[in-house]
DNA sequence: CGGAATGTTGATATGCCTCAACTAAAGTGG
DNA sequence: CCACTTTAGTTGAGGCATATCAACATTCCG
């Protein structure tokens, strides 16, 4: 969440946009990209993939952020980004342009580090959430957070939001297998709380899922709205 | 890991140090810190703690590392952190004096920034980690970790590297019950490679532990030493 | 129409959690 | 000095949650 003061900066910048169809990368694991992107429109994911080519999501990307800043000052990508959904859209910025920026003052650059930091604190939440939550609860929580981060981008219309992943995906981002995330899925969805279908998710009774998920927003360091 | 010129820079400003003591806190979730330290000597955890108390420590900080840069643009702390042993020592810098030492020139700045996005990468790893491998793996990753971290601290020695945490502790990092921590342990004994007994870790055989952990050091950043 | 992708449900297996008992070492106080 | 307590580690037994295997439903698409 740029102030309109760093979207100023960042307009003084040639920056082009590129678009990505479902699955489809943007930069992969081991790669040393020379750009960085703002998502515009639609989804991203962050994943690692591991030894045998199981898939791990680590984190996931609204309009508005940031999701390979680190690649400003980090060489190797230790991850791969890709689109979720169709027509995802983002804002491509060179580095050495990002660097130009953010060298001639701190305002952008204080911004955008700040941006990485929030995106650490994401991180943070998901260990937590992934190693010490029952299936239920860590599910509900990461609805909870994508609600509320979709909340903050004005994303969120009939208290339903985009989520364009399959059940599959869940899994891969909680730590559970495909036949235990429908299951979870069922058990929320008879809560009445929640129904996640079709890429969709519609939480249609906040207070009791925030309840079940123990959620506290504050580790998204959102300032006052 | 800085540079002789960072240190020189930070050499500039007055810092005083702090001892702590085992299990002792820094910070605590919930406050809102003026200074941000670096480790000088002993070892550091980050934790987040859960509804009805339950514990999960996140990430664990060596001689060098930065366990609270974040919070120089944070502003309340999502984490705890606290001192592993007896006698851990940190240098005390204050925000406005870093934030001071940031604006004037970009080197340090980036230097502390690039330590934050590692942070955040072990971070990445570990939600792989707690998520998607075996108990087994799991731990072995665990110790691959912190023993090449080690390495490059120059803290280890004899095969053998500090590390003041019980079982318990083990099992709030990896998401595993103690009663598994203690048996998992003893499945990794019995392959030779690795012994981790008394807050210390001893690795007899590292291409076979790495092997086990699937361990791959891309994700820690370090340059060519 | 056939095939692929996704979701759903049942049955079984297994890894891990929980409970419990016990050992060893270290610290405490009478 | 020696009971007593506390802390950490170890091992066994049982049960539950989740992984795995399998079958089938639904939708979409060529």
């Amino acid at each position: 969440m740029l102030t309109a003061e760093d979207e100023a900066a960042l307009r003084t910048l040639s920056y082009r946009t590129r678009e990505f169809g479902p699955d489809e990368d943007l930069v992969r694991q081991g790669d040393t990209p020379q750009a960085a992107v703002m998502v515009i429109e639609g989804e991203l994911a962050r994943y690692q993939t591991l030894y045998g080519g199981k898939r791990q999501y680590l984190s996931f990307y609204l309009a508005g952020d940031w999701p390979d800043a680190q690649g400003i000052f980090l060489e190797r990508l230790d991850h791969s980004i890709c689109a979720l959904n169709d027509g995802a859209i983002v804002a491509v910025f060179q580095h050495d342009q990002l660097r130009g920026l953010i060298g001639r003052g701190p305002p952008i650059g204080y911004a955008i580090w700040r941006e990485t930091l929030i995106d650490a604190a994401i991180l943070r939440a998901a260990i937590t959430n992934n190693s010490a939550r029952s299936g239920q609860t860590r599910m509900a929580h990461f609805f909870c957070e994508i609600f509320y981060r979709a909340g903050r981008a004005r994303l969120v219309h009939d208290r339903t939001t985009s989520l364009p992943m399959r059940q599959s995906q869940l899994g891969e981002t909680l730590g559970m297998a495909l036949v235990t995330v429908n299951r979870t899925l069922g058990s929320l969805r008879r809560t009445g709380a929640v129904e996640f279908r079709d890429g969709r998710l519609c939480i249609t009774d906040w207070n009791t899922l925030a309840a079940i998920a123990e959620f506290d927003p504050e580790y998204l360091h959102y300032r006052a709205q």
